[in-house]
RNA sequence: GCUCGAGUGGCGGAAUUGGUAGACGCGCUGGAUUCAAAAUCCAGUUCUUUCGGGAGUGUGGGUUCGAUUCCCACCUCGAGUACCA
């Protein structure tokens, strides 16, 4: 009987569905197991062989995990709101809708075909209503909620309201904008409710919020920090600008703290776990208070040079965020930021000129031009002083763009002697470098060294260390009450809105341009029928196409535009007000889906409590790290949210976390000579002038041939392409290895694979391929390897008779190689090392090959063993050992040392460490005796030519070393 | 620049607490089978060699009886990050 892997794999494929073998129970007595991937983004290319390696890697996880009793989730959806469809739409007119679900269908059809054990049942898709409305539900839980730093949980606006009507805001310990003003509980009270509104706004974890963000013209829309590469779009590599709107935000801000603490207790890469740390980017220091030298003072005040304008009416403070406290008496200067707000009211008559010069010149310069040149040192002094602290002595004000207004509190102390963009800085506009270190030369470069601090020229903290200087610097400004020790966060709030159609719309209409919230019981608030994607004539987003598209806050429904008035002031006549018009971004639907798959029918809440307590979270998650700071910051935000609200039971939500490597393309070039359409083979183009141009790797045989016929019908323009070929008459290709993309001609598609080779062929040769986390070259060539070794597998049960596997008893040998085997592919898998499995799999068959192995006992486990990496084959022997049930859930088999035990070892035997021949010797032997047979080996005295070895190692079992 | 990660045959890669470097597979070479091909099977395949052996895991040094593995310095490649005060 031969392997008919399509006949098989179709057949299995077929059961598993029919009998919804991989369908997981919420009720087990076994210990429950989850098993995530990274839900995909339906894209209309499909999958080529590189999409599914992950998949693979935690399928047969799963299926191990099945096979060791435990109760499985392993579901898989689609994160099916997003740009390409929308982008589709917008140059066809289609609905975003029939393309997502054209491309669901057509992914749906190539992940089945490789045998994936999911539970279909609990499929989600981000951008169904069904599932929406818990993204809309969780938005409102956001909006009605708080940040308490005093319980350092998220808690209901109905608690702070309480605290404003009791005390006020002074005392609230909350996270909040910087702009908002202190308040009485009486005042409290007697704002309108409009203006209560807006200080809660202000509180809120989701807000709307006049934000500066990076508009990207081209594709419409604002995007994120994590959406933009090297300053323009990530996706397209479209420019982007800087522009304010007005947009919701996500305060993720409040976390920054507990999402820094809480990467000690998740077992991810630790790569990852640093660049999520870098992006929450937390700073411990101080933040200082100088005063600003007003006109009085400069009256009262004979130490200011002459040229001291008369500029500041009044006192005026700048806040400054230092991590180096200790350096205080180091300040020769500050430098402001050109945006700061302070610029303009404290630059002098006689440099107005100069410093609006300076601004104009430096909002000219794009954001990326200032990232990229960073060796330029430009500034300009703004003619104002502030007082030292402690020594009141005047320091001069300048702006400069090193200084980022985004950053801190945008204005910086400057420590020359110890930091090196203010010493060259300082060198550059010639300004004062005092050194307040002791014992160190600052005469080529500033000392950043903290740990070899030693303070000096410092008033009260001579002599001291970095830490206590730093320790003492605090409270003595705390003390004279001009600054105090400060926490600083890189992580900026989460812009949240989008100019985009295909999104999630916000449950949101506005009052009197106040944002309200539609009540939970009404939603989903579904996408309505827009007639383009395009934004409207007025600069709105898509939505404003919308004709239906107004709340009707009476009847509780949408409805049309044309009952809500035009302008929201005068629209509470009948109760229909305007509904958003932006959609919520990618990474909203994908902050909390995993947690859906736990209950994914649930009409009456995201997921039961029961399901949620059952599951809890994801046990392990395989994905990939370009998501460091992206989803997997925003969903473990949303997590910790929910958490707080008591939703949730955990608040990290994937234990362990695995990034899969990428599978990279092997291009194939041909080499075209300048301004003519003929091609030189790769060993035939010496020094002529050529250009490479991308083949189609389909086009190239194993052995680096073109086919120049499949070439020249191609594309039109190598219709009558000549070649040079090789003596021998072929056309060589050259090879390079890049990243799998079809702009490359180098994509590689799986349904071809399982069609030629059977998927699970296809499975074990991507796994056999190297390490799950390295990026690695596909090579179609090489897959044979696998594939024989799969027929191999089979005919240890099948001849041209059919089945040849026989109740005999096995032998000692068989049972080693079985049970070799069941250790290392334990071991194996339990350590995520899958490729070095599959060849341990390969030795297992050669060698029951070799043994002429025919026996039940041997090859039944056998077959559970490789059913993870290839289940397709796996049933079809064990139906064919007589088996009724499906293998997927059959006990893995029971490794027992017994059969491994060795009477003889294989000595190598070392003169100074190198292996020169080796000698079996039994197991038992003692020290004394081996040394005796090993000296007395005629080998031994050739090597030793006739010396006396100095010394003689020897470990029983392990090696035996004469040194001499 | 900084922070990680990695350098092993023609290629992908293996070597689990320091103990036989190159498992397994591809490719290549030779052979068997075949009218022929595919498929299958067998043998060989790190380099070098005077066929005894010798050298060898990016480079140089160190620790050790023994180093791909541990330590120091350097080189190369990849990823992340980029004026973060």
């Amino acid at each position: 009987m031969k392997y008919n892997f399509n006949e098989i794999e179709a057949k299995w494929q077929k059961y598993w569905s029919k009998n919804q073998t991989f369908k997981a129970n919420n009720n087990s007595d076994k210990p429950k197991y989850y098993v995530l991937d990274m839900f995909p983004y339906p894209s209309g290319a499909g999958l080529h062989v590189g999409h599914p390696l992950g998949y693979i890697a935690s399928d047969i996880y799963a299926r191990y995990k099945r096979h060791k009793g435990f109760n499985v989730l392993h579901p898989m959806g689609y994160d099916s709101f997003g740009l390409p469809a929308e982008q589709y739409a917008i140059q066809t007119g289609q609905h975003p809708a029939i393309t997502t679900e054209t491309n669901i269908k057509r992914y749906r059809e190539q992940l089945d075909k490789i045998g994936f054990s999911f539970d279909w049942s609990r499929e989600v898709r981000t951008s169904n209503p069904e599932y929406y409305k818990w993204t809309q539900w969780i938005f409102i839980q956001l909006f009605n909620s708080w940040y308490n730093n005093d319980t350092d949980k998220a808690e209901n606006i109905e608690t702070l309201i309480s605290k404003f009507e009791a005390e006020g805001n002074s005392a609230v310990n909350a996270v909040h904008d910087e702009t908002v003003a202190t308040f009485s509980a009486e005042e409290w009270k007697n704002f309108t409710s409009e203006e209560k509104q807006e200080i809660l706004l202000k509180y809120r974890l989701t807000y709307l919020a006049e934000t500066e963000v990076n508009w990207c013209p081209a594709l419409g829309t604002v995007l994120a920090n994590d959406e933009i590469v090297n300053g323009v779009s990530e996706r397209g590599g479209h420019p982007v600008v800087r522009k304010k709107m007005k947009q919701w935000s996500m305060r993720i801000s409040a976390y920054a703290e507990r999402l820094l603490q809480g990467l000690e207790k998740v077992d991810w890469p630790e790569p990852l776990k640093e660049i999520q740390r870098n992006w929450i980017g937390k700073s411990v220091g101080a933040s200082v208070d100088f005063n600003v030298l007003s006109n009085d003072d400069v009256t009262s005040s004979a130490r200011l040079p002459e040229y001291f304008g008369q500029a500041v009416e009044k006192s005026q403070s700048i806040s400054v965020f230092t991590t180096r406290p200790d350096t205080i008496f180091g300040v020769s200067f500050m430098t402001l930021a050109p945006e700061h707000e302070l610029v303009s009211k404290i630059t002098t008559p006689e440099q107005k000129e100069a410093v609006e010069t300076y601004i104009e010149a430096t909002a000219k310069r794009s954001e990326r031009e200032r990232m990229a040149d960073v060796k330029t040192i430009s500034g300009v002094f703004t003619g104002a002083y502030a007082e030292h602290p402690f020594t009141k002595e005047p320091v001069p004000i300048w702006i400069g763009d090193y200084v980022l207004a985004g950053y801190g509190t945008g204005a910086v102390m400057a420590v020359p002697c110890g930091d090196q963009r203010d010493y060259d800085f300082a060198k550059h506009f010639g300004i004062d470098i005092p050194n307040i270190f002791e014992g160190v030369d600052i005469s080529e470069e500033a000392f950043a060294d903290k740990e070899n601090t030693v303070i000096a020229n410092s008033d009260f903290l001579n002599g001291l260390g970095y830490k206590e200087a730093t320790k003492k610097a605090i409270e003595k400004l705390e003390e004279i009450g001009q600054g105090k020790g400060k926490i600083n966060y890189r992580l900026r709030d989460a812009v949240f809105s989008r100019q985009r159609y295909w999104g999630e719309p916000f449950p949101v209409y506005y009052v009197n341009g106040l944002p309200q919230m539609i009540d939970a019981k009404h939603l989903p608030i579904e996408l309505p029928e827009v007639e383009k994607y395009l934004p409207t004539e007025t600069g709105e987003p898509p939505l404003g196409n919308a004709t239906e598209w107004a709340w009707d806050s009476v009847n509780n429904k949408v409805v049309s535009n044309d009952l809500c008035h035009a302008e929201p002031v005068e629209a509470s006549q009948n109760g229909i007000y305007p509904l958003e018009l932006n959609t919520m971004p990618g990474w909203a639907g994908s902050s909390w889906y995993f947690n859906r798959y736990m209950d994914a029918g649930n009409t009456e809440e995201f997921a039961s409590q029961e399901a949620l307590n059952y599951w809890q979270d994801v046990d392990l998650y395989i994905g990939g790290s370009e998501h460091a700071t992206g989803h997997l910051l925003y969903a473990r935000f949303w997590q910790k949210f929910l958490f707080d609200q008591g939703l949730l039971p955990v608040d990290e939500f994937a234990k362990k976390l695995i990034n899969q490597g990428m599978i990279l393309g092997t291009s194939a070039f041909v080499y075209r000579l300048e301004n003519e359409n003929t091609f030189v083979s790769k060993n035939q183009i010496g020094d002529k002038k050529v250009l490479p141009i991308h083949a189609d790797v389909s086009f190239v045989n194993t052995s680096e041939e073109l086919d120049m016929e499949a070439f020249k019908n191609w594309r039109p323009e190598f219709k009558d392409a000549k070649f040079i070929t090789e003596e021998d008459g072929t056309f060589k290709v050259s090879r390079e290895v890049e990243k799998m993309s079809k702009s490359k001609y180098n994509v590689v598609n799986p349904d071809e694979i399982c069609e030629n080779y059977g998927a699970d062929t296809l499975r074990m040769y991507e796994m056999f391929l190297g390490p799950l986390e390295q990026a690695k070259p596909w090579n179609t060539a090489g897959i044979t390897g696998v594939h024989g070794f799969l027929k191999k597998l089979w005919k240890l049960y099948f001849d041209d008779n059919g089945l040849k596997v026989t109740d005999s008893e096995p032998s000692a040998e068989s049972l080693k190689s079985l049970h070799k085997t069941i250790k290392k592919v334990e071991e194996d898998i339990e350590n995520f090392s899958f490729n070095t499995s599959v060849s341990t799999f390969m030795i297992c068959v050669n060698e029951l090959t070799a043994q002429k192995c025919t026996s039940k006992a041997i090859l039944e486990p056998l077959a559970v063993l490789i059913s993870p990496y290839a289940p397709h084959i796996a049933e079809e022997l064990w139906s064919a050992l007589g088996n009724s049930e499906s293998i997927a859930t059959a006990p893995f088999p029971a490794f027992e040392e017994k059969y491994l035990v060795e009477s003889m070892k294989t000595y190598p035997i070392s003169f100074n460490g190198k292996m020169r021949f080796t000698l079996d010797l039994p197991m038992d032997m003692s020290k004394e005796d081996i040394e005796k047979v090993v000296m007395e080996h005629a080998k031994t005295q050739a090597q030793l030519e006739g010396r006396t070895p100095k010394k003689i190692i020897i470990v029983p079992g392990k090696i035996v070393n004469i040194v001499g």
